[in-house]
DNA sequence: GTAGAATTCAAACGAGCGTTTGAATCGGGC
DNA sequence: GCCCGATTCAAACGCTCGTTTGAATTCTAC
């Protein structure tokens, strides 16, 4: 009883405790993205782990924890080895200029072999991340901001530096709408009834997916700013 | 007590009952907009519309249908507006394709113009509509792809006459990046924590921000498709 | 001004929630 | 073979939830 709190930091992550946890951590991925993390309950949770309800407690001390462990599991690695990737890239141009597909693929090659691995939760867990970015939470909104703030950052100016005619101010934009729609595509699948016609072949190949956003993505980014476009009217519509 | 159901249906939304209606739809705009749906309790919903717990039963039936009525009233007159530009522009071009630019500027137009305006709920109302776009719930989902079927299935096929070059599938996808990045632009705001240096004027600056967000939607709507893009390969990084 | 419907109200219902507790059980090291 | 920390377990705690109820009140129409 007095081990609760201290249990996880004196004891290594063997195999014993690591079934336990590991359970809740596979059932929890999959519930939270189907009900989302309000209404998935700790009951149903532990019950489909197959393991005690007071274990999750126990193993991760409040049900906001065991959120942020499912979350770090995957997207640790993940980012990891977005940043390798482009630190990669850039020895590899050695200080010139890189392309801005290059640099997106950075981005979006992680994020795929994620998905196309079973054993790292696939499709699942990308599309748990997709809907935690839209959550109102407050702690799910810092822990993430907190997540992404280093990998933003060497981004952003990997972009600066491939996409000169924009301004840094554009580009903290342009860097949104590339994060809002890769995250409400992965997030998607279900969204997609919103749209008929996406045939049963196409809607699960992630690959193919990524393979259609990459084109929309660095088009938009390549994009000349907004002073050369034109302006919206609002008065009327002709 | 016996009228309980039948209340919304003999009686016209008349002022007495509009009031206390309005109240709560105003609430529950806001609340469910900072909390999402399942964490907004009817407690303290019916608290910050000054009225009784059983209000919002009596008036709405259920928290889900009042969900429903929340969205539904600014929904459907923007959605409706959507259309009207749409057949404005159709009509002036006389049957001759329309430019991607038109299309696009009557689906943000009618979001820009609800945005401008607080008394029909302003940006509060189109970040709640951004949250509901990923929230699992299947009664939201399901009510959402009902709201936006005639819209989306309209602008498809302008869309597709003003980019010949694209399949009616590659275009279903762009059209999902579209909304992808729209809804979460909108629903952004506090999202936009992830990344620094956006300044307090341009913050809030929805003409602005559209404005920025055009470009970048119309060159990727424009962008060639995939097949004469590179590649993502999968192997390696350089 | 009174009848009858529409609305508001305080109170309670039953259920489910996250978390805590303390005893029971397990498992490796001496 | 026993001991002690790590883990599991059943039970309960206190709380909040959405909804219902039936009486009290307000409003409307004659």
């Amino acid at each position: 009883m007095a081990a609760t709190r201290l249990a996880r930091k004196s004891v290594a992550v063997d195999a014993t405790s690591a079934d336990t946890k590991t359970r809740i951590l596979d059932a929890a991925e999959t519930l939270f993205m189907e009900h989302g993390f309000e209404a998935t309950s700790l009951r149903s949770l532990t019950t489909a782990a197959s393991v005690n309800l007071a274990a999750v407690n126990y193993h991760f001390g409040t049900k906001e924890e065991l959120f942020q462990a499912v979350l770090t599991r995957r997207l640790d690695p993940m980012n990891q080895e977005r940043i390798e990737l482009l630190e990669r890239l850039e020895r590899d141009t050695g200080g010139k200029p890189m392309s801005c597909e290059k640099i997106l693929f950075t981005m979006l090659i992680p994020a795929l072999r994620l998905a196309r691995d079973e054993k790292r939760g696939g499709k699942n867990f990308l599309r748990l991340l997709g809907r935690a970015y839209a959550d109102p939470a407050p702690f799910i909104r810092h822990f993430l901001s907190a997540q992404y703030a280093e990998m933003i950052g060497r981004y952003k100016e990997a972009f600066l530096k491939a996409l000169p005619h924009l301004s840094r101010q554009e580009l903290t934009w342009r860097l949104h709408f590339v994060m809002g729609a890769l995250s409400y595509t992965l997030a998607g699948t279900d969204a997609l009834k919103l749209f008929a016609q996406v045939t049963a072949a196409d809607k699960y190949d992630d690959e193919l997916l990524l393979q259609r956003l990459a084109p929309f993505l660095v088009a938009g980014l390549k994009a000349p700013p907004l002073a050369q476009s034109r302006k919206l009217e609002l008065v009327s519509g002709d």
